[in-house]
DNA sequence: TGCGGCTATTG
DNA sequence: CACAATAGCCGCAG
């Protein structure tokens, strides 16, 4: 059932048979929905999250969906998915054809000259401008006309799908559907933020809140006098400036490449100023970043910390969440805190990169090592080294590590479990020479051609290798991010009934507000969730997926 | 003003 | 800093 809906105007929809136009002046489009929804339950078509997001502002959230546009960056990579995109690539049109749809000048113009009618698609084929800049949401019959067309390139998509060589396609085209639906979701409901406690945190690095720009100036100059303490009397340097603070560096005798933190952390006991510098650093991403202003931008009055969620990015196809929420420092996790009468079921995923990396490869060997809760354990025994080199030489072989200790584990790790390490070599080579790859689940990683520019022999070996790198780990981590989502929509569908929500979704990790009452059964619930998941998901049982969850108050009460 | 480089944070 | 992301500030080009 293909749908287009403005509030104000009514909904349009189509089905094989025909369309249906229900102006709003009838009845309530949120409510035509709703009824359909719960009546028929059809799948939704629609051309982006953007039709989730009116439903959701509406009120309404259905249980299923076809995001073309989410199918879109599955079937062909990238990020770009709008209509007129999606429809030249369904359509075998040439992409330079495409309508713009920005404002108007005098090359879009005459662009557009191929819109001739009023109609939506122009006599190249290609769809009109003008419809794609809004002129399809203007009637009641115009958002009908607009639902046909989505679903006629719906059915193409499905097509597609079945035409790749990955059996799963279809079905992860639907997950990743009902992602673009939790996305709306978190994107409106937000996290549960509790103002004071955050505002607490904050006050520990930075102060008060200043009350005024000369306060807030005055705190910056006590900030900064900390480390500047340290240095020879007289001499003024910019913290902020990387080359300035290499400078103050070499002026105590300190002489690096770079000022990163990492590098900086052998050198805490050569001269005090390191060690003030480290720690302004962690105060002033505060400051900057996570403080005050970061609060008041992104933390709204009912409590609820909002920011712009996609269900892939455009490499991987990782979810990406924006306003600091799959970045934020762990410190601020104690600001994090469940409403009133409420909890946060937390569950995270137990080493999955090796996990979907021995699922996707069909490694046997590799399969009956996760049958263990600690699949480390099982992987160091076959190698006959210790843990903590198991765990270094399996995730270099996933990143590309090619120097230190994982390195030198990897021949043996090639001959312990040769079926995976094959996998991620075919991968590596088709980064290498340009071959886009496919995912598990039918993501397609596309694969830039070669530099145009001139580069040296040297930089061209680098940029092979870097994109070596890539390939290998985006067969991985995408795979990884397709049984994710297929995880948290699945929590999503099952814990509504029960009064709870998925509020964050962390690329192995859920959280989930739960009524205080029933945390049991939604700890449970989510646990469940996983095998159902899993199952699902993965080509056979022979991998087992693990998770640790617990219930808490606030995030922080989690164990690292 | 826009953008690359550097830096920090997370998984 | 091996893979990915978002985000802020600096310095430079236009």
């Amino acid at each position: 059932m293909a749908l287009a809906v403005v509030p104000a105007v009514g909904v349009g929809m189509a089905t094989s048979t025909g369309t249906v136009v229900v102006p709003a002046i009838d009845v309530a489009p949120a409510a035509v929905i709703r009824r359909i929804d719960e009546d028929v339950r059809p799948r939704w078509v629609w051309w982006s999250i953007d039709t989730a997001a009116t439903l959701v502002t509406a009120g309404v959230r259905v249980a299923t969906c076809w995001d073309v546009a989410a199918v879109h960056r599955l079937l062909v990579g990238g990020w770009r998915a709008d209509p007129a995109t999606v429809w030249a690539e369904m359509h075998d049109l040439p992409a330079d054809g495409i309508p713009t749809t920005g404002p108007l000048d005098l090359f879009s113009v005459a662009a557009q000259a191929g819109d001739q009618d009023d109609g939506p698609v122009r006599d190249d084929g290609h769809l009109s401008a003008e419809w794609v800049g809004g002129g399809w949401s203007t009637t009641p019959d115009r958002l009908a006309e607009w639902a046909a067309l989505v679903r006629g390139v719906a059915v193409r998509q499905q097509d597609r799908l079945g035409e790749i060589d990955r059996p799963m396609a279809t079905a992860t085209a639907r997950s990743e559907s009902a992602a673009e639906l939790l996305c709306a979701e978190l994107s409106a409901d937000g996290l549960p933020v509790d103002r004071a406690a955050a505002e607490a945190v904050i006050a520990r690095f930075v102060g008060p809140r200043p009350r005024s720009e000369a306060e807030a100036v005055e705190q910056r100059a006590r900030r900064d006098a900390e480390v500047l303490r340290h240095a020879p009397p007289g001499s003024r340097f910019d913290l902020r400036s990387p080359g300035q603070v290499k400078s103050l560096l070499r002026r105590v005798g300190i002489e690096v490449p770079d000022t990163r933190a990492w590098r900086l952390e052998s050198l805490r006991d050569a001269h005090p100023v390191v060690e003030a510098l480290l720690a302004w650093r962690k105060a002033e991403r505060v400051a900057t970043t996570y403080g005050y202003a970061w609060l008041d931008e992104h933390l709204g009055e009912d409590g609820r910390l909002r920011g712009a969620w996609s269900g892939c990015d455009g490499a991987a196809g990782r979810m990406t969440a924006s306003a600091g929420l799959h970045n934020m420092p762990a410190d601020l996790r104690g600001g994090v805190v469940a409403e009133a009468g409420h909890v946060f079921v937390r569950a995270d995923l137990g080493q999955i990169e090796p996990r979907v990396l021995a699922a996707v490869s069909g490694d046997a060997a590799l399969a009956r090592a996760t049958e263990e809760a600690d699949m480390y354990a099982p992987v160091a025994q076959h190698l006959g080294v210790d843990r903590p080199t198991a765990k270094v030489a399996v995730l270099g072989a996933m990143y590309g590590q090619t120097t230190g200790r994982g390195a030198q584990v990897l021949r043996r790790l090639e001959g312990a479990y040769p079926v995976a390490m094959a996998y991620l070599e075919d991968a590596a080579r088709a980064g290498q020479v340009g071959r886009s790859l496919r995912t598990y689940g039918g993501r397609l990683i596309r694969m830039g051609t070669a530099n145009a520019n001139e580069v040296t022999d040297r930089e061209a070996r680098s940029q092979a290798a870097a994109r070596g790198r890539y390939g290998r780990n985006a067969v991985v981590q995408g795979a990884a991010a397709e049984l994710f989502k297929v995880w948290a929509v699945t929590v999503r569908a099952r814990a509504t009934p029960a009064g709870a929500g998925v509020v964050l979704c962390l690329h192995d990790e859920l959280l989930v507000h739960t009524p205080a009452d029933r945390a049991e059964a939604v700890a449970g619930l989510v646990d469940d969730c996983l095998q159902e998941a899993a199952r699902r998901w993965a080509p056979d049982d022979a991998v087992r997926f693990v998770a640790d969850t617990s219930v808490i108050a606030r995030w922080s009460d989690a164990k690292a």
